[in-house]
DNA sequence: CGGTCACCATGATTTAGATCAAACCCACAT
DNA sequence: ATGTGGGTTTGATCTAAATCATGGTGACCG
């Protein structure tokens, strides 16, 4: 199914000179490593001054409202590194973490005039922000870039759909398994490992976790030390937390319990 | 929305010559009520002729399983009539409703060569199938198509995180309250009205509400049961129910619960 | 018309996870 | 060195919803 490239494309200035601003702009997007894992990779490197002239980067402490629920939808991020955990809240302060934006990702995509969840840096954050009538120019302009984010939406709701699986029918077991297992790095690089097992990324707080499993942050910590106790994970540092066992843990997760 | 009986038009002009099984497909899609509730909307009366020819008719009956989850994703539905119910589960059978795609919805969309879920009619449904190639061909020929489809998917993903929060954090008196307003009728037509209330379609069964809101049937009964006791809702059949206080069900379903 | 079956309601009891309550750990500021 | 505060762990108790159990209702059928 590649998307074949449509020639629909409007004739785009490519000669017009570019503000020094400008310019940097483009040196970003062309050394951006991120770019083919994102919805970046939509758009050809010969036309990369136009997603650059689109985009601004931000750098964002940890803690940084992004998005306030209720407001106007003004923006679209990408995420060049760092974590942005999304959620949405009931009037009394319970709150659902629905996803973390983690590098590659994108966040802010709505059709409505205002958001409809919140946005907020885990650690330090970098992102290129649109603007809405930029990102719906790009749109309609590149083809490959408007299915590319059609992909990627797709592939956030298949995600969301394990997750409500995860919110309506694990177990607290079984949820922190599934988490674990889903934010494991990448195998090590062979060769030498460094020390046994396979690392978590965890940037996140023990409430955050909590409110992304819909648990409570006590049952987040005795779930984890039960599984340190029986040796499915190892790790005694909060956000750095090894996965001896990555079977056993699948077994965990899909309600294969054999204890 | 009832789906009105096809009136028989008569001669419709053609430009070019179609096989006559084409012309009852292009039939169909022009006197298609639908139509411009779901993502053929995204395309021109005058190439219906294309859509038309893209995909095919289907009656279903109840419980009819349209999609086995794992199997290779070879078809695309877009929903004409009736109710399906999307679904996950676990190996030991546990499962959670995803969603239900009524009228005007599709589904059947993934990024994986396998489906990731299920999909059952509930009742008796007619949706228009059309295959993995032939959907490919449509995106990419028609990007107003693909605009519409990513506007539904954005939505959908935004329905996705709303039920997260429902899973993840409501009560169970929240879940039935916030099940019910979402599957409330538009208002009646003014004039007469039939009786007292909004009508709320609820074609599925207990267990289907119970998998779909995290919840056992035992508790979606009582619930209801108790929901009727204080006349926020009215209603012996259990596929008809009527909201008597909206405004009541609305605070309900967002925590403020007075009682 | 009696029997089977699918679906629903409701009562009694159990339990997984929430809530309540300390205490600990560690970075950092005074 | 000594508080101070955010984040975490662990224990004791409570409770919302699950589980177990029973009976009802109506559709369909031989």
């Amino acid at each position: 199914m590649p998307p074949a490239p449509h020639s629909r494309t409007q004739s785009i200035p490519l000669r017009r000179r570019f503000t020094p601003e400008a310019r940097t702009d483009l040196h970003r997007c062309l050394v951006c490593e991120i770019r083919e894992h994102s919805v970046c990779n939509g758009i050809d490197d010969t036309e990369l001054a136009i997603l650059a002239q689109a985009s601004k980067r931000l750098t964002l402490p940890p803690g940084t409202a992004m998005i306030e629920e209720g407001t106007p939808a003004l923006s679209f991020f990408n995420v060049t590194s760092g974590t942005v955990k999304l959620f949405k809240s009931l009037p009394d302060g319970r709150r659902q973490i629905t996803g973390f934006a983690d590098v590659g990702h994108f966040l802010g995509l709505t059709t409505a005039r205002t958001y409809s969840f919140g946005a907020e840096t885990v650690d330090t954050v970098q992102v290129c922000r649109f603007l809405r009538p930029q990102l719906e120019t790009l749109l309609t302009d590149y083809p490959q870039f408007e299915r590319r984010l059609l992909d990627e939406v797709t592939d956030e709701l298949a995600e969301a759909q394990e997750q409500m699986l995860l919110l309506g029918r694990k177990t607290a077991r079984e949820r922190v398994a599934s988490f674990l297992l889903n934010r494991m790095m990448p195998p090590a690089p062979s060769g030498q490992g460094k020390t046994e097992g396979r690392l978590v990324s965890l940037p996140m707080t023990r409430v955050d976790i909590a409110d992304y499993l819909g648990l409570t942050i006590e049952t987040v910590s005795r779930t984890i030390s039960a599984l340190r106790r029986e040796q499915t994970i190892t790790g005694t540092d909060n956000h750095g937390i090894r996965v001896l066992s990555v079977t056993r843990l699948r077994d965990l997760a899909s309600g294969q319990d054999s204890r």
